[in-house]
Parts: structure tokens; C-alpha cells; sequence
DNA sequence: AATGAAATTTGCAATCATTGTTATTTAGTA
DNA sequence: TACTAAATAACAATGATTGCAAATTTCATT
């Protein structure tokens, strides 16, 4: 369950959170293509369009949402942080093949460990690799 | 179910791999300190008895531990890189309040999702974040 | 519309973990 | 003992991310 571009807008709002040109481009950015990229991807491509856009500003944006819930930050191995807008309930899969990484479904929110009894669980994410459809 | 250190020198060794001075030490460090520490502290620590060791071999080392399949590379947020003996079913929770890193046993081989019916998987990880009961 | 304070953006320098490279050392073998 | 390959060391280079100070923009108030 995406949510759209409007519900994030004022999501932001809701929270006093400037609705910025450049915040409105890397959300629209990352409702838009939805494919978990990098600070670099998403900086490159809007910067073509938005020449004045600087590499800073995208990383500061992204903190700025992340804080506010709407992003996620996906660290996978190397190393490589990827951003996509939050919604639950869903795995991330990496193909060690071609690098792509899927979403799935499963349900997070009932994962448990009786080792965990007196943790406060702020979030639960689940990282598979292995390879994918297309690469088999 | 941790190996013992005499366990895994012998994996070592069926896989055709010198048991060296400085990669004895990394693997003995890792079972003797099983806080899922970083390169940099593996490097410290081992630096101090042996004074001729080099981080670089120290990242040799891991790698080559890595690709035997003896050591797991867990990579939290913050892109830092943390160095543990490979045991099954467990998974990680990191402390948000102090930064430290916990097993807890959970049933990884039992985590499946519909939308991964047609993928090769490989490795499942699990990665919690929340506060620990010392920081609570 | 003008003013001023606060937030935002920018550009560039700095950081820091990790990797690349090459020379040196070590180990195993003939 | 000499030879060949593997392992290690030292240091440079990379690359993603952050810090910082200046410039710009926004918003509230007049």
C-alpha cells in the first residue's frame, strides 16, 4: 500500500516540514521510480532536470524525510544506502546477480524471539539475497 | 551453537586454507569476543600483541573467512561493517540507546513469502532496532 | 511592498571506512 | 638450499557521506 504523492505532501505539512521544491522532486523522485536508489541515482537524474540542485541537499533531504518516517534508509551489504518511501509489512530481496532489489511481502509485525522479551522493538526488517527470475 | 575454535580450524584446513599466524588470530579473536566488533576494532585489539600486523590484512582476512563461509558480515545502518562466526537461526538487534549489537535466536529458514516463489534464496537475514534492557 | 529573522540550499572541504597496488616476507616443495 | 606461490605489509587512492560557512529563499510582521 504505496502511498501517494498527495498523502505524503501532507503528511509533510502535517508535520511542519517546509514543502520545498527540492523536497517535493526527491519525494515525487522516489514515488516515481520505486526501485530503492541511491543518494548518487536520485541526484543524478533530478539534477538533470533541476541544474541547480546540489548532491548535499538531496542527502539532507533524505534525512530530513527519513526522520520524519516517510523514507526508509535500506542498508544492504557493500556498503550502499538506498532510500524508498516507508509502507510496512514487506521484505527486501537482492539479487547477487544483476543487484536489483525486489520488494515482498511478509508480515514483519509478527516476527518475534522469546530472547527479545525485555527489548523495546523500535522496527523489524528482513533482507534476503540469493537470485532472481530474470537472472535464472 | 557456536563452533569451537579447533572446529574451525579444521574447516579451515578442509577447505585448503593456510592456517596463517595473523588469520588464526582474527578467528580466535572473533570467538572470543563474540560482540560482533568492527574491522577497525578486530585491528585494534590484535594490534596491541602483535605490533606487526596491518589493517589491510586484517580486511584480507575477513574476506577470505567471508568467502569460506566461517564469518558473516552483518551490515547495520550507519554503513558500518560488523564481523561475527556464521551460526544459523539467529538474527541481529541493535541498541539505538548504546549502539550494541545482540543475537537472538529466530527461525530464518522458516521465513517465506508468496511473492518469492520463483527466486533462488540464498541467505536470510533478520535485523531488529529498538532500546536494549540495560539503556531501558 | 519592505524588513528582518529563521530555515533552506549550495559548494566545497574534510572525514572515514574500505580497497588497490606493489614490494617484501613467509611457507611449502623440489 | 633454492624456487615458486601465497600471504602480508605499507601506503596511496577511492568513494560515499558529513561538516561548515556563505548565499539564497521563505515567512511573518509591519
Amino acid at each position: 500500500m504505496k502511498p501517494s504523492f498527495e498523502a505524503l505532501k501532507q503528511e509533510l505539512a502535517r508535520k511542519n516540514i517546509h514543502l520545498s521544491h527540492q523536497r517535493l522532486k526527491v519525494l515525487d523522485y522516489l514515488t516515481r521510480y520505486p526501485c530503492h536508489p541511491t543518494a548518487e541515482q536520485i541526484f543524478a537524474d533530478l539534477h538533470k532536470d533541476l541544474s541547480t540542485l546540489s548532491k548535499t541537499t538531496v542527502y539532507n533531504t533524505l534525512r530530513t524525510l527519513a526522520e520524519a518516517g516517510l523514507v526508509r534508509v535500506i542498508t544492504t551489504d557493500n556498503n550502499e544506502s538506498r532510500y524508498e518511501i516507508a509502507t510496512d509489512n514487506h521484505g527486501h530481496f537482492k539479487c547477487d546477480c544483476c543487484g536489483a532489489i525486489y520488494d515482498f511481502w511478509i508480515d514483519t509485525e509478527a516476527l518475534h524471539s522469546p530472547d527479545l522479551a525485555h527489548f523495546e522493538i523500535g522496527s523489524r526488517s528482513v533482507y534476503f539475497k540469493g537470485v532472481c527470475p530474470r537472472c535464472l
